[in-house]
This record gives structure tokens, C-alpha cells and sequence, in this order.
DNA sequence: ATGACTCCCAGTGGGAGA
């Protein structure tokens, strides 16, 4: 089986992109970020003509999570239980007996900032919630844009980015305690090419010249690690004309 | 270098993202 997450930044943009994606790269199941659609507007129509059920949860300009399966997801959750919350930001759902939950963690903006104690709250409350959801069912995978890089290694340049958003050591802190649930980040359990990343910034030619973090992440849980194949990040659709800033990530099951 | 690009809503500019 085979999982992935992607941060679109705006699915009006981006679905002929993710359609084209998906034809080339079938999963069970994928969760989408920053869709930046109102429900109304989501184009359910283009992912069923591809053999997948959708379940999406947005808002106006901002935010907006999906979760597309090729089996219709079952006990489908919008944001956290017990967070009040305006912002869009979570969807889960059980596919395959799999827990599956696309989070779309708060940026931030700057250390210091409400933004910055929001999203350490959020993810609080996140981690909260995960932990009951383990104990409902312990298949689990927690994945999405975390906007945090969790090392040094996951940053193109860890001196600039030191104590900068994404790079703190309350997110860090943060990140690390999701780990503690007895969570394991997919990625890391395979050897890797060392720069790999799953953002670049729009500007300064950060792509071509391979300037990014890795803030995109698959978290599996204890049950579900011996079963960990592979997990790759796909760079591919990020050299498109009109491209997302971040590349998807995709996780193998065995 | 408090920039650079892209998206959105608005409205001929500005906020947000990361």
C-alpha cells in the first residue's frame, strides 16, 4: 500500500497537476494542504473520474485539508476534537484499517509572535487527541506539512536558519514529542541522498539551486513500522511550469 | 537586504506563506 501527503497551495491551481500526479503515481490514499477552497469549490468530480473518494475540509483563501482514497474512508475527522479552531487544518480518516490523519501544522511566522504561540498550542492539542487515537487504533499515520525542519540535516543552510521559524528548539521540542507517541519519521528510516528537501522557496532560484527544508513528514506508528517499505520525496512535479513549493512525500507498506 | 515569488482577495496594493 501506498501513502502520500502534498501541500498543493491552492488545489484551484494545482488540480490538473495532482490528477496528472496521481495517474502517474496511484496510492491508496493521499492528504492534501493548503487546498485554499471553500467546500463548494472543491472538484470532488476530477478525483472520482480517477477512481477516488474524497473527503475535504477548507475555507475561504487559506488553509483547506483534504484526504482522497481509493476505498471511502471511514470515521472521517474534521480538525481537532476539542480545539477551537476557525482554521481548516486536519482531516482523518480510516482507510484500510489505517488511521489515517493529514494535518496541516501552522506556520508560525516568527518566533515571539501570537502566530508562533498559536502553533505550539496546536500542536499540542494535536498530540493530545493522537494520543487517544493510538489507543483506538494503533495503524497510524500522521502525515502533512509540519512546517518544522526537525534537524540540522533537514535545512540547506542550518547556519542561517538557526533559531528561525521552522528551525526553533520549541518546534523542535514540539516535533520531538510527537515522536514520543511512538511515532517514527518514515523518511529517516532509510538512508538517503544527503539535501534532500520537500520545500523551496518561490524566490531567489531556490530550486535550481536545491535551497530547501525537509518540513513535510510521514509519521508511522510503532504497529505500523515493521511494515515500512520506502518513503521518498518526489521532486518531480516541483520542475512544472506553475508548480506547488512543496513536492510530495510517499510512503510504502508492505 | 526588512528583497527576490506565488497565491489570494481585492481593486490598480497588501497580507500570508515559509
Amino acid at each position: 500500500m501506498k501513502f502520500a501527503t502534498w501541500n498543493v497551495n491552492s488545489l484551484a491551481v494545482r488540480a490538473p497537476q495532482l490528477t496528472e500526479w496521481l495517474a502517474a503515481n496511484p496510492v491508496d490514499a493521499i492528504v492534501l494542504q493548503e487546498t485554499k477552497l471553500t467546500d463548494d469549490k472543491f472538484p470532488h468530480k476530477d478525483f472520482e473520474a480517477l477512481g477516488y473518494h474524497a473527503q475535504w475540509h477548507g475555507q475561504k483563501t487559506y488553509n483547506g485539508v483534504a484526504l482522497l482514497s481509493k476505498v471511502e474512508a471511514q470515521a472521517v475527522q474534521k480538525n481537532i476534537p476539542g480545539l477551537d479552531d476557525e482554521q481548516a487544518r486536519v482531516i482523518a480518516g480510516t482507510v484500510n484499517g489505517i488511521r489515517v490523519v493529514g494535518a496541516y501544522f501552522p506556520n508560525g511566522q516568527a518566533p515571539g509572535t501570537e502566530k508562533f504561540a498559536y502553533k505550539l498550542k496546536w500542536i499540542g492539542a494535536l498530540r493530545d487527541w493522537l494520543r487517544q487515537e493510538l489507543e483506538l487504533n494503533p495503524r497510524l499515520l500522521l502525515m502533512g506539512d509540519y512546517n518544522i525542519a526537525p534537524e540540522d540535516r533537514d535545512v540547506y543552510d542550518p547556519i542561517a536558519w538557526a533559531g528561525q521559524i521552522h528551525c526553533t528548539a520549541e518546534e523542535r521540542d514540539h516535533f520531538q514529542q510527537l515522536v514520543g507517541l511512538g511515532l517514527t519519521d518514515a523518511f529517516r528510516l532509510f538512508e538517503q541522498p544527503p539535501k534532500c528537501w520537500s520545500w523551496w522557496d518561490y524566490r531567489n532560484l531556490a530550486f535550481r539551486k536545491n535551497q530547501g527544508l525537509r518540513i513535510d513528514h510521514i509519521l508511522v506508528s510503532e504497529a505500523l513500522r515493521p511494515e515500512v517499505k520506502a518513503c521518498v520525496i518526489d521532486k518531480l512535479p516541483r520542475k512544472a511550469e506553475r508548480p506547488s513549493d512543496h513536492a510530495p512525500v510517499i510512503v510504502e507498506l508492505g
